[in-house]
RNA sequence: GGCGACAUAGCCAAGUGGUAAGGCACGAGUCUGCAAAACUCUGAUUCCCCAGUUCAAAUCUGGGUGUCGCCUCCA
């Protein structure tokens, strides 16, 4: 399998550290808000990344953590807590906003059916995991204290820059205008592990550490969560392309110090969804969430197809015009699919090719937008129904679009529409129709036809009869 | 100012030196009283521009242009 990776910028043939044992972890929600369809798109890939791996035959153990607390808007001791602004704003605690969002997100994550990684640690957690790595790297003299406060020396590392030709020279603090320039911090790039000094006194979570009551840094929680879970060696690491820098960048300055050796070997990124006026931001006030998609009639999934049709090393732009294209397409392959005789066996010795050329589509850096291209081409193949629908259910077990589950939600839907007390009276209506038509009455039919349309009623005439369903 | 990514038909998009996949839309046809659906067919002499390397370039190199991202909020 190739891998593109961040580290080194080149792709790569991708070999875990022992065995087909996979390490991976993923940089999880910060629970202030809900997640807008950006957020999610990287985790739709990297649930694709997971699965597909596991389809490979790895043995895979994901991580990912709940940023809960120490999130502030900038690294040095200046900035909000996100987790306390988001609790101001909606007048609850800190932990109930936690809670809240926590759900939210995994509520979405399921809409969108990205499995659940095999642990979810939320950072409030560990506490005493953060406090010992914290220790460590003071005691390893990678740490220093100024302030109050416990910050990372980045001038002890050999190279701190690791996903670019960056240097500190060029580093442009306070680009942004809420950024301010810590006067504590050594060097530019570095970066606080413990606060005990903010200015914020009404910070609601706080503990008892060797430097005084405060709370974590952002960065540290990463790499802790990652060490307990995952152990010393991490195979891949994920994340939003927005994380290289600074917070990957410190993650790996942090637990390299701390373990003493190289730690991760893999780092995926994925590039951000964009809308016509640029990256898709909580910051910009409206943002586009799974349920506002579906209060706009959009099926969930049709976004994970939508996301699944481009590549996660570009950027995505996203449109109504583009999910409208997508939603149409999903909708057609659904019930091309669905058309597929249940009966037989499949043939695996001819399902085999088309395993392989999957195989070679996802293998080459995740190539969903062939992935997709195989569930055409076998629709197309001469090949049986069962052996086709052998193929797209295995397909599915990394794409996750509901390919054939969604023809058993849709019988149901229909069953259900028989017991609709509407349904009589449709049936009636269907019934002169018919009768109109028989006797080539086509006003009336039509007349008959618009009266249904208003009824929400969608009328098909095919060979083998009449189809209708409720709008 | 520094670093990086991207640019392929109306739209989404694959393609990593060998002569432009796939999907959606459009158009044509078959079917149909009509409509819808379904099925069949159709689209880039060309890959942002200009040079260069090569027998051969969308693919490599150099130089432009444009869009986007990061440089201590973000996925």
């Amino acid at each position: 399998m190739i891998l593109y990776n961040s580290l080194g910028q080149t792709r790569q043939e991708f070999i875990p550290f022992n065995g087909n044992k996979v390490n991976m972890y993923t940089c999880g929600p910060t629970v202030y808000h809900y997640a807008h369809i950006g957020n999610l798109r990287t985790y739709i890939m990297e649930d694709v990344l997971e699965k597909y791996l596991r389809f490979a035959g790895y043995d895979v153990k994901r991580v990912m953590n709940i940023t809960d607390v120490g999130h502030l808007t900038s690294d040095a001791d200046t900035g909000e807590d996100k987790m306390l602004k988001g609790a101001k704003r909606e007048h609850k605690t800190v932990l109930e906003i936690a809670k809240f969002y926590t759900d939210a997100f995994f509520s979405d994550c399921e809409k969108l059916n990205i499995k659940r990684p095999d642990v979810v640690e939320p950072a409030t957690n560990c506490i005493d995991e953060f406090i010992h790595m914290i220790e460590v790297l003071l005691d390893k003299g990678y740490a220093y204290i100024a302030g109050g406060n416990v910050y990372f020396d980045t001038s002890k590392l050999d190279e701190y820059y690791v996903f670019g030709n960056m240097n500190e020279d060029d580093l442009a603090v306070g680009v942004r205008d809420s950024v301010e320039e810590d006067e504590n911090k050594k060097n530019k790039a570095d970066f606080v592990l413990w606060f005990t000094k903010s200015k914020f006194d009404d910070q609601e979570l706080k503990w008892d550490s060797p430097w005084g009551i405060g709370y974590p840094g952002w960065h540290i929680e990463c790499s802790c969560i990652s060490n307990k879970h995952n152990g010393e060696y991490l195979d891949i690491h994920c994340g939003g392309i927005d994380n290289a820098f600074p917070h990957h960048t410190n993650e790996i300055a942090q637990s390299e110090a701390f373990l003493g050796h190289k730690w991760c070997k893999y780092w995926f990124h994925v590039l951000h969804l964009n809308d016509n006026t640029g990256k898709m931001s909580k910051s910009k006030g409206d943002f586009l969430t799974v349920s506002l998609l579906e209060s706009k009639g959009y099926n969930p999934l049709v976004y994970r197809m939508f996301c699944l049709q481009s590549h996660y090393r570009k950027p995505l732009t996203f449109s109504y015009e583009s999910l409208d294209n997508t939603a149409k397409a999903y909708d057609k392959l659904i019930k091309k699919i669905s058309k597929l005789s249940k009966e037989g066996t499949p043939d695996l010795e001819s399902a085999k090719p088309y395993i392989d050329s999957f195989n070679d589509a996802l293998g080459n850096d995740i190539n969903t937008s062939l992935g997709i291209t195989c569930v055409y081409d076998v629709l197309k193949a001469e090949l049986d129904d069962a052996t086709k629908l052998y193929l797209i259910n295995e397909f599915d077990k990394v794409l996750s679009l509901n390919l054939t589950a969604e023809q058993e939600e849709k019988a149901l839907a229909d069953n259900n529409g028989t017991e609709n007390p509407l349904n009589a009276e449709v049936e009636e209506l269907i019934a002169q129709r018919t009768a109109a038509r028989a006797a080539k009455d086509w006003a009336k039919a039509d007349a008959i036809r618009d009266k249904l349309k208003e009824m929400k009623v969608v009328i098909k005439d095919t060979k083998d009869g009449i189809e209708w369903h409720f709008e």
